[in-house]
RNA sequence: GCCACAGUGGCUCAGGGGUAGAGCAAUUCACUCGUAAUGAAUAGGUCGUGGGUUCAAUUCCCACCUGUGGCUCCA
């Protein structure tokens, strides 16, 4: 959809829009089209300020800025209501967000449930008179007189500190203005499907220095089906939440007594061993050499590695024959000592050392939540030690493998590069070199990035991979740090062809990120019914009543034999029962023993997902369970298909 | 750390100034059962912790702890 602004005319192709409105003297080089009309039977109805004699696309919902536009405007809606109802209020921001948007607001109370409730009654009213939404433009003095006058300092603030000669625009729908640069929906009308979701607390501008304002969350939808099904995504995510599917399935605790340090039930921890036997695997593969270094380490070292001076704040001390001591928020600095402890050869490089190391670091209590965010995790850390020849080839490795591990688990994820933070240590040509070799790594693999300033560590840049969990919520997993600050502090050598000394340079990189982070993920992923080689328990036996308690025991003995993780439900309870039972904890097959399968030496399977598989015999059940197992399979196929797939490979 | 809200048996939750109630789970008994809940009985809580108000507090007030949603920060 395109519009052509030439000469004050404007044309439409191939769609049936009316173009209402297009205005050229709204401020310096600007055109605004307004335009009403249809699209792939939509209506659209919106409008946008493009440099003059451009050529513009009409916005539609499903862009992000035509998106942005229409919450904007939900978000104004909102701040008309909500002046309305308490005329005392100031204002703050109010910006569309990724899913809706809300307004910071300066309010002695904070609002309550039903005040919200309120509120969109109030924003109801306001869509029904269709209030026209219009734009004027001030000059920057008479834009601060204009909100000094309506007492809205917070306004008054942000315009003084846009440039003197600017000019300020605004949107004014009936007796409501406020300060905007648009663009924004042609009336209040328009607003099709909103909800206020909730209130928190929000610091002005940002800062935890300044005054805590109230914020309302809202989300607006041009149909009333979409806002349904945003609402329906939420509550699913909702359901898999992992802290609540954790509890269910006895899988960690988090307890009173250790806030942010959590605990692993058996099922957990058999989880969390599965993940680690399979880290232990894929690293032997590619040549890593796991070491262990210890949890509580003098500060000399903290202060030689530089995190006595940078991240003391997040560091847990104690003081040991009256000498302090850390506990260590990261397994740099051991993996360090390792090295330093013998002399290396260039032939030793790229010398790959692994650490599934248990790091601890003092999170504020606000932010603590559940596996995402804890106080003690274990990071599937390890320390390349390279020449400078061998970066991009280390770099491009590790991209790989990480790839190799998400893609296991049918995750999706993005990959950022981070660059310089004020914060941080060496010279602007090491930085210079470090980024530019990451750079050069992604490119020449061919991985997409985006560019974030400013986030590297304080030794150096980073890599790292965002995995999408089922919130949409990104989470940071693996990330891949070069560094030529660590190596330098420690007096790190090795001894090159020219039989001179020379500093190693350092990739630390992590692949799952924080193993307790990752099974997290994982829970929310899989919504509790993870593939076979991750479940907790892999087969319940359901012995149809006690007569076949002993049969039972004989097949669970022999799946147990085989390593599979299995158990039997002995309660006196009516087959449905067991059944349902094992489904609400997701436990992937079950086995029906009765009359029948004692005197046929066999089993029957119900598969978690796929049902009723019918009977088979043990053993033969037993290969296709282990095959599944080994082959680390995503999803559980159902029996007759694993047997077609067996028989043709 | 900051703002708001919450904290009742193992779990999910109801109640509410006069020292607590349901369902599930657990235990026992009966039934011996064929693909998502058989029935009955029993046991289980000093209502997050500490103060205060009151004749009386689990209920009201204050502080703290923990959790939840955000902010800030982050694997």
């Amino acid at each position: 959809m395109e519009i052509k602004l030439k000469d004050g005319q404007v044309r439409l192709f191939d769609h049936n829009v009316t173009v209402l409105d297009v205005a050229k003297d709204i401020s310096p080089g600007l055109a605004r089209v307004a335009c009403a009309g249809e699209i792939d039977g939509e209506p659209v109805d919106l409008r946008a300020e493009v440099p003059d004699g451009s050529t513009v696309s009409i916005l539609t919902f499903d862009d992000d800025y035509g998106r942005h536009a229409y919450r904007h405007s939900a978000s104004h809606l909102m701040a008309q209501a909500v002046k309305r109802l308490y005329p005392d209020i100031k204002l703050a921001i109010g910006p569309a967000i990724d899913d809706g948007f809300y307004y910071d607001i300066d309010r002695q109370n904070p609002f309550t449930e039903d005040e919200l409730v309120l509120i969109e009654k109030e924003m109801k009213k306001i869509v029904k008179e269709n209030l026209p939404i219009e734009r004027f433009t001030l000059p920057r003095d008479e834009a601060i007189a204009y909100f000094q006058e309506l007492d809205e300092p917070y306004k008054v603030e942000l315009i003084e500190d846009l440039p003197e000669d600017s000019v300020i625009s605004f949107y004014k729908q009936g007796e409501f203005t406020d300060l905007c640069a648009g663009p924004h929906l042609d009336k209040t009308g328009q607003i099709k499907a909103f909800k206020l979701t909730s209130v928190a607390g929000a610091y002005w501008r940002g800062s935890e220095k300044n005054k805590m304002l109230n914020r309302i969350y809202g989300t607006a939808f041009p149909k009333k089906a979409q806002l349904a099904e945003y609402l329906e995504r939420i509550e699913e995510a909702k359901r898999r939440d992992h802290r609540k599917i954790g509890k269910e399935m006895e899988l960690f605790a988090l307890m009173e007594e250790g806030p942010g340090f959590p605990f692993f039930l058996p099922n957990g921890m058999r989880l969390k061993n599965t993940l680690i036997d399979y880290w232990r695997e894929i690293h032997t593969e590619e040549d890593y050499k796991e070491i262990q270094t210890p949890i509580i380490l003098n500060k000399e070292l903290w202060e030689t590695s530089g995190h006595w001076d940078h991240y003391r704040d997040n560091m847990y001390t104690t003081v040991i024959d009256e000498e302090d001591y850390a506990v260590k928020p990261m397994n740099c600095p051991g993996a360090m000592l390792v090295y330093k402890a013998k002399p290396h050869s260039y032939r030793d490089l790229p010398l790959r050392m692994g650490e599934l190391g248990l790091v601890h670091r003092h999170e504020k209590s606000g932010v603590l939540h559940g596996l995402m965010r804890v106080r003690c995790f274990t990071q599937d850390d390890a320390h390349i030690f390279m020449t400078p020849e061998q970066i991009k080839d280390e770099i491009k490795n590790v991209v790989r493998l990480i790839d190799e591990v998400y893609t296991l688990f049918g995750f999706k994820y993005h990959i950022e590069l981070s660059t310089r933070p004020e914060d941080s240590m060496g010279t602007d040509e090491d930085w210079d070199m470090a980024i530019g070799s990451l750079k050069d790594a992604l490119s020449e693999i061919e991985a997409d990035f985006v560019i974030n300033e400013g986030d590297g560590a304080f030794y150096g840049p980073k890599i790292d991979f965002h995995l999408e969990d089922s919130l949409g919520r990104s989470w940071q997993c693996g990330t891949i740090q070069l560094d030529f600050q660590m190596p330098e502090r420690f007096e790190l050598e090795y001894i090159g062809a020219d039989g001179e000394r020379h500093r190693p340079i350092i990739i630390h990189r992590v692949a799952f990120g924080s193993i307790e982070r990752f099974i997290g993920i994982l829970i929310e992923h899989f919504a509790g019914k993870f593939p076979t080689w991750l479940a907790p328990v892999q087969v319940k036996v359901l012995p149809i009543s006690e007569k076949y308690f002993e049969y039972a025991e004989n097949v669970t003995e022999s799946l147990s034999r085989q390593g599979i993780r299995v158990e039997m439900d002995r309660r006196d309870e009516k087959l449905g029962y067991k059944i349902r039972a094992a489904q609400t904890e997701h436990v992937p097959y079950m086995l029906i023993v009765g009359a029948k399968e004692e005197e046929e030496g066999g089993v029957s399977v119900r598969a978690r997902d796929a049902g009723d598989q019918g009977s088979m015999r043990t053993d033969a059940f037993i290969d296709l369970v282990l095959q599944q197992i080994k082959s680390r399979a995503l999803i559980q196929p159902g029996v007759a298909e694993s047997e077609e797939d067996g028989g043709q490979a």
